[in-house]
DNA sequence: ATAATAGTTGCATAATTGCGCAATTGTGCA
DNA sequence: TGCACAATTGCGCAATTATGCAACTATTAT
């Protein structure tokens, strides 16, 4: 049953429940700096809230050069994919069509389905505020 | 998106969990003291953990005398009614299976589908450890 | 009224978590 | 080799949460 707090655990955190979020509605993988210019949170905050959510099981992530893709774990039990499906049918609120947005915008930047670039906001780098 | 964190929240603790997993898989409602012997912990923990369950609105309670019956909330939006569906669908570790055979040994003495007698194991109540 | 009992709450302390910064790792490229 | 950059990690501090005990409320029985 630890297993399960465990999942409880890393989705009861507001930042790693947009990433899931991000996750699920996209069907996509997606890397670290996209989800940094998605969720204008600096990269290594996701960075952790990414290795949280993959000590879970929740997510898995593969190397490809420089950058990292994170996915939703293929393999789920039906406790997590009922979860998961959950979370998937949640009704998006205005934080999580921002977030959406900036993934779109980010995502239009990919060169064959790759991405070949960096953090955009670089201010998140340093600061990990918002430009406006 | 904080009421769902919430309600992860509530749920990443063991000790709650395994209420909810009593409260979905008999569909009855407790009272504070059955929930104390089967759980075996002690009447102060299982009360302040029901209050965090409330809070997020997973649970409701009725009082009845000297006796607080807790339920499910039986209003449920479809994100939560899919979370609990994925508890319910658990399948029972060793100690959920404890749980359910010390529930059904309260549930056992209870007259006309009311607990008319307080904690059988008097001992939790005093020092919140195990008799064995 | 007094005692007994079901349940709750306040408080002090311990443990955990979150967050930002700086430093580090790993990879590709000049 | 040295540099740029995506991503990660260790550390310190603040904030939150967990835990156990004792005191308290509410209700019933004597």
């Amino acid at each position: 049953m630890q297993n399960y707090t465990e999942i409880f655990k890393a989705l009861s955190d507001e930042t790693r429940l947009r990433i899931i979020y991000l996750l699920a509605t996209t069907k996509k993988e997606l890397c670290c700096c996209e989800l940094t210019d998605s969720l204008e949170e600096p990269p290594y905050n996701i960075s952790k809230q990414l290795k949280i959510l993959k000590n879970a099981g929740l997510v898995e992530s593969r190397k490809e050069g420089k950058w990292v893709y994170f996915s939703l774990q293929k393999h789920k039990d039906p406790f997590t994919k009922g979860v998961l499906g959950a979370i998937n049918s949640l009704p998006p609120a205005d934080r999580q069509k921002r977030d959406k947005q900036n993934l779109m915008k980010v995502l239009s930047l990919r060169k064959g389905d790759k991405c070949l670039h960096g953090v955009q906001n670089k201010y998140f780098v340093k600061t990990g505020k918002s430009l406006k």
